[in-house]
DNA sequence: TCTCATTTGTTCGTATGTATC
DNA sequence: AGATACATACGAACAAATGAG
């Protein structure tokens, strides 16, 4: 899963095993991705680091989020 | 703005900047003083800067912080 | 309308590691 | 050796939006 030993930091090894299953349809498009909170108790992180990895995904237009709902996989709807 | 070249520190040049702002009464009291990560993007500084020159206000007394809201202008009240 | 849980947003506190001057 | 600066990471507290009931 994660390796916090590893010289590539925590959150772009989440960012990039979530971008994995967005690519892969695992995690379609519209589909709720898992919360910070679901994160962070999945891969044993911070929230914070959960947020980070989430933002990557953000700025990379993988994601999109609604505030007090979630973030969703794909790009955000007009 | 900032200047990085300068022989005195970056953090000492933002706390010199805020300490103006709340001088001249740009910044009142009582009013929020820019966040750690609002310096951050503002200045293009690292998080650890901007905590340095919030830091050096408090001390001086010029600003109180309150944990989980923000800094603001002005001394603590009791 | 009100309350509660969930979730994201924001902010400060702290620590470690690295690099530069 | 020390000060400065950046990146990463964990903790903690509070705010705001949402939806269920």
């Amino acid at each position: 899963m994660v390796d916090p030993d590893s010289s590539t930091p925590i959150y772009r090894q989440v960012a990039a095993i979530l971008a994995e299953q967005i690519r892969t349809g695992a995690l379609p498009a519209g589909r709720v991705v898992p919360s910070e909170t679901r994160l962070q108790q999945e891969y044993g992180i911070a929230r914070h680091t959960a947020r980070k990895a989430i933002a990557v995904l953000r700025e990379s237009g993988l994601v999109h989020t609604v505030m007090g709902k979630g973030t969703y996989a794909g790009p955000a709807p007009e």
